[in-house]
DNA sequence: GCAAGGTC
């Protein structure tokens, strides 16, 4: 009898946290673990049974996209290259996207061998495409196998539970190339397209303003649109006008009672003399006739699961943090293990989720032990019914912390996160609406109020509570109130406010810019190009280059900043996802149009440079021109302290660690990059004045400077279009 | 130096 080798059979799931996962529900906890060599991705190994035999498991992960799509070397040299070639002239190759995980080597090592791949990726069309890359990286290192013999494998689950991981295993199919075809069109256009857009509208722009201050005016596919729903707002806010209009106010008492101010039921009406003739209407009778009194019972209702963006949206509005800034603290709580995966689109909890056990370790945290009690004493709230998006549970806490552990803002997010949860799985919110409808003469008028019932969730998320009115008086249909007063009010519509960054999301969501990944991306990227800053109550302001480049959108093809762009062109990579349209033919038709968008937005240019020398003056206008910070690529200015004997000097260097905005961190001194590293020499400032300062150079281009071993000391006042201001501090 | 999408 011929005695076979065990065959190996590969698993590659999307991310580590998932293949472990995975392979604790298929191995039934007796996998064993090691670290790959890229020290990212782990193996989790053991037997069992594929294909009728006893097999070894292999179960890894890649960490997201294997490969990214770039253009070949040459073509990335802004000054030789036309942006117009980009279109379909310049050839692209896919690149390892993570240099640094060697991700190709560390497949090829565990696929070495294997007789078998079960791809394990996330079921949509990133997923899809993932599968491919991988196939790409392993199949050259697989074990050939028996011929017509199936070697590569589907798994499609929709959440990650016993049941429906078992049922993948048992139902495996094949990848879909069609949907991974999509993603490499969606890969190609975007690439492309935003390129073109970025590069000639930055080389056009830059240079030409003296005091425009950007290094670099990006476009592209989600960013703009996104920076339209910013431009859109304040376009209202400009273009309102305020209107006038009269409202009746009618003020009512009965006995001792403290005087009610009535609701008009007409609301308002937008001319004084109709307004008049109400009152006149009104004031025929001196008293208020009670027509009705009704009580209605309402719910609030507790909140579903949480999901990615609703965090996002509470962080920004109630936290006041930023969705990049609380990307990073979630993803900092996921991996200490105090709160669950927080990218997820799901808003259920499966049947099988452990609600009482996760409430259980909330019962001795001082500020909400005592509703969690309660809860666990009187039974918990079946939760609401959310969307199961198939990825992963919603984001939930996973054990108890204290603030000391977490830092502030961790602790702020684990709050919140604590607190949703919990609300989740307590009674709904209940009140009692009474309304009591009068009649002054011919004219109707009203008074609500609200009387909590049952708090309900409302106790742990007090910020939606309904807040303490004083009680209307008790009365009854047919009781008359006396009229204290009625009168003629006259009153101005009001602008709407700057976008919320929250009502931005909602916006970005509803229309499909971006997923729940990448919106805290493309919000940072409009902060980051200097197109919008973050006002008070994190509001969006677009600045002056973000509105006359929308304008300017609109100017000479509207459709370069609409929504629409986005959805358009996915309604084609649908058709390719579905195999109704063949990939070659939706890219090259796409990349054809958007090629004439292009032309045509060149040779328009002149029409969104007018409104640029509206807001911007000419290079000439504002002095010599300086050089450009090495870092940031931003012209720099010469800064004068006022008030202050001392000069400072503008510097930029490496000591500064630049992020392009407005926030400077000094690091340490380090010293500075030996002049042989740098392409230029720097050239020499004259009459630096040494007498309590410090010698400091200006940055050259290549952002080299001289003698900053020495620039530890000094306070950092300043920056500004990469500009640093500094003075000593001794 | 550029896009957007995964994830670390």
């Amino acid at each position: 009898q011929k005695l076979d080798k065990m065959r190996t059979v590969l698993m590659v799931a999307e991310k580590p946290s998932l293949a472990q996962s995975i392979a604790k529900i298929l191995s039934k906890g007796s996998c064993t673990s090691r670290k790959g060599l890229n020290g990212a991705c782990s193996v989790h190994e053991y037997n069992g049974n594929f294909q009728s035999q006893t097999v070894r498991f292999k179960m890894t992960s890649v960490c997201g996209h294997v490969m990214s799509l770039d253009f070949i070397g040459k073509y990335n040299n802004w000054d030789k290259v036309d942006p117009a070639e980009l279109f379909s002239k310049a050839p692209t190759e896919k690149k390892e996207a993570n240099p640094k995980l060697s991700m190709v080597k560390f497949l090829q090592v565990e696929a070495r061998g294997c007789d078998y791949v079960v791809l394990w990726l996330d079921c949509d069309k990133e997923g899809e495409n993932i599968c491919f890359e991988v196939l790409d990286a392993i199949q050259p290192v697989m074990n050939k196998g028996i011929v017509r013999e199936q070697s590569v494998f589907r798994a499609k689950f929709s959440s990650i539970t016993d049941t429906d991981i078992w049922n993948a295993m048992n139902r495996l199919g094949e990848p879909n190339r069609n949907e991974a075809l999509s993603v490499d069109a969606r890969q190609e256009l975007d690439l492309r397209i935003g390129c073109a857009f970025t590069r000639f509208q930055t080389k056009y722009f830059q240079g030409k303003y003296g005091n425009l201050d950007s290094s670099l005016i990006s476009f592209g596919p989600c960013q703009t649109p996104t920076l339209g729903f910013c431009v859109e707002r304040h376009d209202k806010i400009q273009s309102f006008k305020p209107e006038t209009y009269w409202v009746l106010q009618a003020k009512v008492f009965k006995g001792k009672d403290t005087p009610l101010t009535l609701d008009w039921n007409r609301v308002r009406v937008f001319d004084r003399e109709v307004g008049q003739m109400f009152v006149n209407l009104a004031k025929i009778s001196k008293e208020a006739k009670v027509e009705s009194v009704s009580k209605k019972e309402k719910v609030k209702q507790r909140p579903q699961a949480l999901n990615t963006v609703e965090m996002l949206r509470v962080a920004s509005s109630a936290l006041g943090m930023g969705p990049q800034h609380t990307m990073q603290i979630a993803e900092r709580l996921y991996t200490q293990g105090y709160i669950s995966y927080p990218r997820t689109e799901t808003t259920l909890y499966h049947e099988n989720f452990d609600l009482k056990g996760t409430l259980k370790q909330q019962i001795n945290n001082t500020i909400w032990a005592e509703e969690v009690k309660a809860l666990l004493s009187t039974g918990i709230n079946r939760p609401r019914k959310g969307n199961d998006a198939g990825d992963h549970p919603p984001i939930t806490p996973m054990r108890s912390a204290s603030e000391g552990e977490l830092g502030s803002d961790g602790w702020r997010l684990y709050e919140y996160i604590t607190r949703h949860f919990i609300a989740t799985v307590s009674q709904d919110c209940k009140y009692l609406q009474t309304t009591i409808d009068f009649k002054i003469g011919t004219e109707a008028f009203s008074c609500s109020g609200k009387t909590l019932i049952s708090p309900g969730y409302t106790t742990v998320i007090p910020w939606q509570g309904i807040p303490l009115e004083e009680a209307l008086p008790a009365c009854e249909c047919g009781d008359t109130f006396t009229v204290e007063e009625i009168k003629l009010v006259e009153q101005q519509t009001s602008p709407p406010h700057y976008l919320t960054e929250a009502e931005l999301i909602t916006l970005m969501e509803k229309h499909g810019i971006g997923t729940d990944a990448s919106i805290p991306v493309h919000i940072n990227n409009i902060c980051q190009r200097n197109y919008v800053t973050v006002e008070n109550g994190r509001r969006l302001k677009p600045t002056n280059l973000g509105i006359v480049l929308v304008h300017g959108y609109y100017k000479i093809d509207a459709e370069l900043v609409l929504p629409t762009i986005r959805s358009a062109v996915e309604k084609q990579l649908n058709l390719i996802a579905q195999g109704k349209a063949n990939y070659q033919q939706v890219l090259q038709h796409t990349l054809e149009i958007f090629k004439r968008k292009f032309h045509y937005f060149v040779d328009s240019i002149t029409s969104m440079d007018e409104l640029m020398e509206v807001s911007f003056s000419p290079i000439a206008a504002t002095g010599k021109p300086l050089s450009r910070c090495g870092k940031c690529h931003r012209f720099m200015k010469y800064i004068q302290v006022s008030g202050s004997s001392q000069s400072v000097y503008a510097l930029c260097d490496s000591v500064f660690s630049c992020d392009g905005l407005g926030t400077v961190q000094v690091a340490t001194a380090s010293p500075a990059p030996s002049s042989a590293s740098s392409p230029r020499p720097p050239t020499s400032v004259h009459g630096v004045p040494h007498s309590g300062m410090f010698k400091l150079h200006h940055v050259l281009e290549n952002g080299i400077t001289e003698n900053t071993a020495g620039v530890l000391g000094l306070a950092v006042r300043k920056w500004s279009a990469g500009l640093v201001e500094v003075h000593s501090n001794k």
